[in-house]
DNA sequence: TATTAACACGAAAACGGTTTCGTGGTTTAA
DNA sequence: TTAAACCACGAAACCGTTTTCGTGTTAATA
């Protein structure tokens, strides 16, 4: 087993000191040219790396950025994690992923844990349940120690910093306009329960858009189901209860297991009712019918949020000039609507 | 913005010396009760947390565990992180993300970065580049250095690791085996090019498995569509070029794909044709007909390989005795097969 | 009373780098 | 010939911990 070689192994080894070592590898002007020719030879046979973790700690910078996301097998979430992590790689940072798993104490714990001189800056998605219990001691913190944080899609406007959305509000008004202009008259809404903002703002714009094309708000079209999963009884009571032409739910899952259901109570999709999801994923793309959808651009969020980050890990002012970025959502129109 | 507060500080503003400060934070007999209250009532005051860098430099250990993936915007990769999320964190370890994206360069400067101090060990899966290479230098250039390493899903013999895999050829050969058994005489096989190891094992379970029903192993029935991704025309022209009742595809998304374009072609699934994927994820799940999937439990393989890495990681001895870990694959019966 | 043990704490080295400053020896200019 | 300038390198501090090994003071023992 050959261990790992390190400056002092090299100088003691070409007798000279450890400073020279060092300098001769970042080529510095001060040391000859055949001292440094000889350490740099030495120091390429032997495979010298430094030791990144010793760089961190002198630089009190660690080139990580501590991503904590409330979910990874979840499309859209791995769609950001690919763009921070193809930002990030770029610019030389690796990408600490920590998964909150909805819960307000993990996503505590693993900040404070990331905290401690892990990472240079954090990227993040709300818990649902930070979300509900309205709690954002921990991201005050940790912005009061100076570290960047960049919300993205979950955010809140308790927390001063860089964020990331895209225009929810605007993507279901877009998706509902659309249902209306092919002459939906009763058009539903499905969603989750109203402490995650992203669901608020997109029932605002559903709203906004019924009201636009002179269809009546009816509460009764609004069904929210309770924790992220799809109640079938509620959902088949609901499709019964009413009559409905199309529906607008705010994730893909919800979109297709209820179109599933529709479809097998012998609706006929798109022609007796439409469908149109949130996160243009991969369920969206092969279900069948293939459903229209407003894409999130995951991607691009991803590469925002690393670039912002990035920017304010990089920079050495502490002024507070926070922004949030507002990406199009758009409409991805596929078999579940007829176009 | 206030700065994180280090044994220095506590140690000026006390007058004690720095030494004093860590033994009373960890409670050292050595230390009278006195000093030891005054020193970490002042600790909790100001929220004192030590820095994990400076923990990591003196120990040798960092708490980091690397994981590096072909891809993240993959159902069965992200399970598999999960789950080693899921058993890494019980034991205080995080853990870092970084995709090879498929490349083989990439996987290799992620190596490399990641080797140089930043992790005390490796999860990962082979991208298809370095499969396709045959080159795992990178490999055992980092168990050389000592750096525990364990191999998930695609694995190689080339490389002395411990490694968990489930048992592919099984899981083909239960597949196969069932469609033959409800009847099907025509068994075609959709997969991947070869250098992949998971496909070869899961052809080789394939042929077996016809062999074992007195079904001659037709080549003609095996499609093999290059880098993963669905060519329409190639899977068209095979489902049209000769009979078939049934099909086992490598990975759900062929199973999903193949499956819409039979249908888009009149066959009625599961009557006129069957299909079985790999990867029971959430397409699976979702598409309609639903489809019968072969379980790769990616949770139970990122929770056993942590398992082993942490062993590894944690042991004090050096003694090279690898294992390789198998798990069962599980057929999940679903709507487009007859049961 | 002299010796020893126990106690409570500090100095310093170590982890692996970077960087500032100092210095001995040579070269150049006066 | 002497002073100044320059070259090439080393010593040491520093980043924030942990840990070993003293050491001065007090208490217990002979």
């Amino acid at each position: 087993m050959k261990r790992k070689i390190t400056l002092k192994h090299i100088a003691r080894e070409l007798e000279v000191s450890i400073s020279t070592v060092s300098k001769a590898l970042k080529n510095s002007e001060e040391i000859s040219r055949d001292t440094k020719e000889k350490i740099q030879a030495f120091a390429k046979l032997y495979n010298y790396k430094p030791n990144n973790i010793a760089i961190s700690l002198k630089n009190k910078r660690t080139k990580n950025i501590g991503v904590i996301i409330p979910d990874i097998v979840h499309y859209f979430f791995t769609t950001v994690i690919r763009g921070i992590e193809k930002y990030s790689n770029a610019k030389g940072y690796n990408v600490i992923v920590c998964v909150s798993d909805e819960s307000f104490d993990k996503e505590v714990i693993n900040m404070e844990l990331l905290a401690n001189g892990s990472i240079d800056g954090f990227i993040m998605a709300l818990s649902a349940e930070t979300q509900l219990k309205n709690d954002y001691n921990h991201l005050k913190e940790v912005t009061e120690q100076g570290i960047p944080l960049v919300l993205f899609d979950r955010v809140t406007d308790e927390v001063q910093c860089d964020k990331v959305i895209i225009n929810d509000r605007e993507g279901a008004y877009f998706a509902v306009n659309k249902l209306a202009k092919n002459g939906r008259k009763h058009i539903a809404l499905i969603t989750t329960e109203n402490y995650f903002s992203v669901s608020r703002a997109r029932a605002a714009g559903y709203r906004q858009a019924l009201r636009d094309n002179g269809l009546e708000v009816n509460e009764n079209l609004v069904l929210e189901l309770p924790n992220m999963n799809v109640d079938e009884e509620a959902v088949n009571d609901f499709l019964d209860g009413q009559k409905i032409d199309a529906v607008l739910c705010v994730n893909e899952i919800f979109a297709v297991h209820s179109m599933k259901l529709a479809k097998r109570k012998g609706f006929k999709i798109p022609e007796d009712i439409s469908f149109i999801g949130f996160t243009d994923g991969i369920l969206s793309k092969y279900a069948s019918p293939s459903l229209t959808a407003v894409a999130q651009h995951g991607q691009k969020m991803g590469e925002i949020a690393a670039q912002m980050l990035i920017e304010k890990v990089e920079a050495d002012t502490d002024e507070e000039n926070f922004r949030t970025e507002i990406l199009e959502a758009t409409l991805m129109e596929r078999e579940s609507t007829i176009n």
